[in-house]
Parts: C-alpha cells; structure tokens; sequence
DNA sequence: GGAAACCCTGTAGCGGGTTTAGAGTCAAGC
DNA sequence: GCTTGACTCTAAACCCGCTACAGGGTTTCC
C-alpha cells in the first residue's frame, strides 16, 4: 500500500508518517520502482500503536521506550507499567497547575467587576503588582507544556 | 541599572529579558558607551506586569494586547476583561482534556495489575488496538498545548 | 494526450524561550 | 601593569511535534 492508503487507514497526514519515518519511529518502508514508500500491514499496526499513544499526549521519546518494550517480548513488562505512572503523575501534575491558575484568574476577574476607565482598572493594577512567590515553579516541572 | 540587576530583581533569566526586548515587549533601553544595556524603574515595573501575566500562562500576543490596554489609559478598561475570560476558558478548556486523558491512563494502568511477560502485557495490547474515536479532537482546540 | 491527483525531497516556520560560540568590558588582587 | 574571573555583547542553532511550503516526478482517469 501507498502512503497516502497508509494515511486513510491511520488517520494520519502523510506528511506525519514522513516525520515518523525520519524519528525512526516507523521502519524504512520499501519502495516502488519510481521510488513511492511501499507498507504492509504491520505498518499500520506500529503506526496505531504511535497514533494511540500519541492520542494519550505521551511524547516521541515515551513512544520508543514503549516500542522497545515491545519489541523484547520476553522482557518483563515492569517498566511499561512504570513508564505510564509516570507519564500519568506528570498529567496529574499539570491538572493542579493549570486548576492553581484557574483559580486565580478568577479571582482576578472579580477586581472588574465594572467596567471602569482603564486607568482605574482593578485587573492592570493587580498584575502590576508583585509576581506572587508560587509563580515560575512550573519551570521545575520537566516535561510538561503550557496553556497555548 | 545593567542586565544582570534588572534579571535579579525580576527572577528573570538574563536571555530572557533580551528575548522580550526583541520581541518588542520591553523598550529599548539605553546603553552605556561599552555598549551595555542599561535599565531604570520603569523597566523593572513592565518586567514585572510581563513574567506576572506569563505565571498565569498568558501568551506573548496576549501579554501585548494587555499592554496595548495598558498605554492607553482613557479607554474602557472591557477589554481587559473579555481578553482575560477567553484565556480563563482556555486553561478551563485544556482541563478537562487532562481529565479525560487522566482517566483513560488510569484504565490503562488497570490491565496490567500484574507483572507479566511483555508478550502478554494487557498495556501493549490495549496500547495495540484501535485508536478510541474521540482521540486527535485536540488538534481542534487552538492555543492550548500538550503536556510535555 | 492532458489535467488532476498523487508522490518525492528538502527546507522553513510555529512558541517561548535556552544554549552555544566567540568576543568585548570591567573590577579586584598581585 | 597584568591576570583572573565575572559580567556583557551579538548572532545563530536548538528544543518539540508537527505543518506547510517549493519545486519537482509519476500515475490515473477521461
């Protein structure tokens, strides 16, 4: 099959599977006599299994760790189970921050409580203020991404 | 007051403070005759609105437009308002997300109570499978990231 | 045989910085 | 006066996980 049968079955871009190929996360495909990638169906397989795991927002690097579980079958599965907790305690981690910050921003939201002049606005006045100290911790906290 | 003072006094990185020059949120600022960068109070009180508003995961364009609001201290102050309850739902938006993700790790987590052989690993398995219809709907969700 | 749809490679861009390389400046101690 | 070390400068590359081009070649359909 072609890649762009690849990318249909998948629900991939092809360009996607081009940038997989080049993190060597799926196997160099063959190719046709005019030089077009050919797959099987074990690349759709290993294409799901990145798809999936990218679906539970892991990154590129957890995605071949997980591989090379896979690959060592008669390795104990330990670290796949130790991996996720992981990946799952730094979900959790950012679920407190980003709930820490909801809460301020309402907070912040209530000094507007009306729409007064800009120069008397409660909200500009509070950000100008001091950083409060909790701020910038999230620079401590490996591996997981803001609000953007 | 040179670079190194201003970062000290704002818990800034140094390169950081350069970054937001050139990204035109701080003003240029004067220069010694060696060429060195050379601050006052009024930087220290933007840097300060700035590194305030990205602890709350505000984005740069955002940050800018409040500062737009800011130089203009006539105008209605609403404004201000409306920008930070989009970027409150935001952050409420990508919680939920996580939450959904969180749960679906946790159920992941489950197949594999036990440490068995990789070949039998109810992760890799599950991992294996077809991809859950609602994943890859975050690609849909603008201006909110992933979580690493 | 011509147009549309597919495929190829290689490169640049996004955000919000961080890191590195290579050079200049300044103050203190000997 | 000279070295050492801390500070500063610029410019460019790097991070992640794609996405989007540009500029070609190939295949398929009518």
């Amino acid at each position: 099959m072609k890649i762009g049968v690849l990318a249909q079955a998948t629900e991939t871009p092809v360009e996607t599977i081009r940038f997989y190929e080049k993190e060597a996360l799926l196997p160099i495909p063959g190719r046709t006599e005019s030089n077009y990638r050919i797959y099987g169906q074990e690349h759709i397989e290993r294409l799901m299994f990145i798809r999936h795991c990218r679906s539970l927002d892991m990154a590129l690097d957890e995605i071949r760790a997980l591989l090379r579980f896979k690959e060592a079958p008669q390795q104990n599965c330990g670290g796949v189970n130790e991996l996720l907790e992981e990946h799952l305690e730094h979900v959790a981690q950012r679920i407190r921050e980003l709930r820490a910050l909801e809460k301020q921003l309402k907070g912040l939201l209530e000094q507007c409580s009306t729409a007064a002049a800009a120069s008397d606005c409660g909200i500009l006045k509070e950000l100008s203020s001091e950083v409060p100290a909790r701020a910038f911790r999230r620079a401590a906290t490996k591996h997981v991404h803001g609000t953007h």
